[in-house]
DNA sequence: ACCTGAACACCGTTCAAGT
DNA sequence: ACCTGAACACCGTTCAAGT
């Protein structure tokens, strides 16, 4: 299939590579051929994005407590991008509609609303860990991308080598703030936005009923619907 | 200078448009002459991307509490990031390594290290703010492009449309989830965030210290719709 | 020694010509 | 009616030729 070989050719010979011409020259067939089944290479780029997702789905299951669920789905869908390198950036600015971002969407609102929270809460809590998951894969990617080799070290004698009186702070935590990248900073984050999900869930702290179905009327006032 | 030209070019005629030849015609240059000082377009855009973050230092300011800090960092890196659409994706994929961008860091650093947090905690939970915010305004600014005018009602169509089978949490909840962009729910994610890290700063405080109450001051006024 | 701009090796996409 | 591939209008970058 067109979306395979495009994948696989941005991901050996690296997302410049990735054209037209030399995707049909990888399939054998004459590169205007793809026009006929794409409008345009960005509606590939769209099934592109897409297509990464798809590797999302899987992990987030549905049993177990629900900041294991969020975790694995917030995990699969870092482990996607984090395969697909190249991709991860398409991914980033395209509307996540296609069929496989949808599927995975359903999978998470579904875990949190079983959880308890409301519409509105889940849909926050789910924009938020989404939003936290891209932008540390993207940044975790492009620090790797730019360092040749292993990032920390180079990093850390950067932090280093700056101006102590003018950088006190960044040349104080220079260790700490080399880790920009990897599991662990990476499931520091996201425990930080599953504590407060859980504080939201349960404010009192107290063996509070559970609150399923929607919320008491929210007091604040709702957003001005547009027009 | 060659640097603002760029943005100014970048940002009225959309990315796509941004050419070294059409920088140099823009600066009434010859466009090779570019090339004596900066090493190649790459090297340019690096020089973007630092330049746009140069906003977001100001906003940080050095006195209030922590959250509020924290606060109004990310309100001005996100500010900053939408108010150049088309410099944002740059930055996404670049080290974050220019002088504008280390002395937003200091300033970061500063203010977590003030407020008690050690030197992991606080480079953790710079990074987590980072992240989440880059990836909110990417998603953000994703969607706005996609979706040529106001993006709840036709986000809320198109959820609503689905199979109510298939898809029975986000066909419920397609009101909710139909928001995917704008203050409210970027300061929510935020708020998010903050609870996590008041709880990791006091873990056995019973009573967070005076005003748990949402949102402070919007962002400031409104926000420059994107293009 | 400098700068210019022609030229090179590419793009995505169109469309006339050939079947 | 279809498909091909030449051609168009671009790129970023190089480099020889002019000053």
């Amino acid at each position: 299939m067109i979306v395979e070989a495009a994948i696989g050719l941005a991901e050996s010979q690296g997302a410049a590579a990735f054209t037209m011409r030399a995707l049909g020259a990888a399939l054998g067939v004459d590169p205007m051929a793809l026009y006929r089944h794409f409008k345009n290479k960005e509606e590939l780029l769209d099934a592109l994005a897409d297509a990464v997702l798809a590797d999302t789905i899987a992990p987030i299951g549905s049993d177990g407590d629900w900041r294991q669920r969020a975790r694995s789905a917030a995990a699969g869908y870092r482990t996607a991008l984090l395969a697909h390198p190249s991709i991860a950036t398409l991914v980033a600015r395209r509307p996540h509609g296609g069929d496989n971002t949808l599927h995975a969407t359903e999978a998470g609102m579904a875990a949190l609303l079983e959880a308890g929270f409301s519409p509105r809460e889940a849909a926050f809590a789910f924009r938020t860990l989404t939003g936290f998951t891209l932008g540390y894969v993207l940044l975790e990617l492009g620090i790797r991308e730019r360092v040749g080799g292993p990032v920390e070290p180079v990093l850390r004698a950067r932090y280093e080598a700056l101006d102590t009186s003018q950088f006190p702070a960044v040349t104080t935590c220079a260790t700490e703030l080399a880790v920009v990248e990897g599991d662990e900073l990476f499931h520091h984050g996201l425990d930080l936005l599953l504590l407060g999900l859980e504080r939201r869930l349960n404010p009192s702290r107290r063996k509070a009923p559970a609150r399923t179905g929607p919320s008491p009327p929210a007091v604040k006032g709702r957003r001005k619907p547009a027009r």
